[in-house]
DNA sequence: TGTGAATTATTAAACTTTTAGTAGAAGCAG
DNA sequence: CTGCTTCTACTAAAAGTTTAATAATTCACA
């Protein structure tokens, strides 16, 4: 039996990837550099081009070095990463998640508070319909 | 430089875990069938023994077979793995989880009534001191 | 045009994960 | 007690992850 292909970001892909998100696009050396020499260029270099063999980098030529660039947004990443969590832990419920962490008393005042107004817009919109 | 040791449960650690905390200890013939034959005996065996090494699986001897039980409880992981989650993809911070969701309008009513009175109880509780 | 710096390509070692086979011990059925 | 069944121990192979060295290439400039 083939072990089942595993398509979620590895740590270490996940840094680069975060690099190359918050910049729009990077070479192998913007990356190193980004990670202030965390790991050795050739180490960088072989993630990405993990990364793109994955699907979630392309790149293109430009002058002597390769311009790397998201093919897949963060939030989507994000939000599947989230997903898998749930299903593994949560019972696949989002809401699950949020009382497990309401519980724990785990916000700040602060978030409670966008919470709550979030809340309270979204029952407006909900009753005028 | 030695790579970072890995602690989060894998896929099928996971899934073995999840037997042996719903029914509180097991034998590998147990969850074998509990995951219905899904993967060779020895597999689960394997499974079982890096478990233990790891820490999150102790075991008894009980007529011929060992019987394994959980050392970590299923709350404590799954909120070390939200945790981990949060700080890749959130901030560090639940909340931006939660309003991700709520952006997303993931949440049942149901759930959305739930989170409510949560929050108003811990409200009323924040007010009283 | 030759040389040095930057960049990519190739290779691979060490470890982890996933999968499982085989050998051997240990108990139960006659 | 002898063989059958159950279970564990040992072993391992293939793929994935993390780390990086070395070789090859290419471009700039002296």
């Amino acid at each position: 039996m083939p072990r089942t292909k595993a398509t979620m970001l590895t740590d270490a892909e996940h840094r680069v990837m975060e690099v190359i998100w918050a910049r729009g696009s990077a070479t192998v050396a913007e990356v190193v550099e980004a990670l202030q020499g965390r790991d050795a260029y050739t180490t960088i270099l072989t993630l990405m081009r993990i990364l793109k063999a994955k699907g979630y980098l392309d790149s293109r030529k430009e002058g002597r070095a390769f311009v790397f660039f998201p093919r897949v947004d963060r939030d989507t990443v994000a939000r599947k990463a989230a997903r898998q969590l749930l299903s593994k832990f949560f019972g696949g419920s989002p809401g699950e998640l949020v009382l497990a962490f309401l519980r724990e008393e785990e916000f700040t005042p602060k978030e409670l508070e966008e919470i709550r107004r979030k809340l309270v817009n979204m029952k407006e919109e909900g009753d005028e319909r």
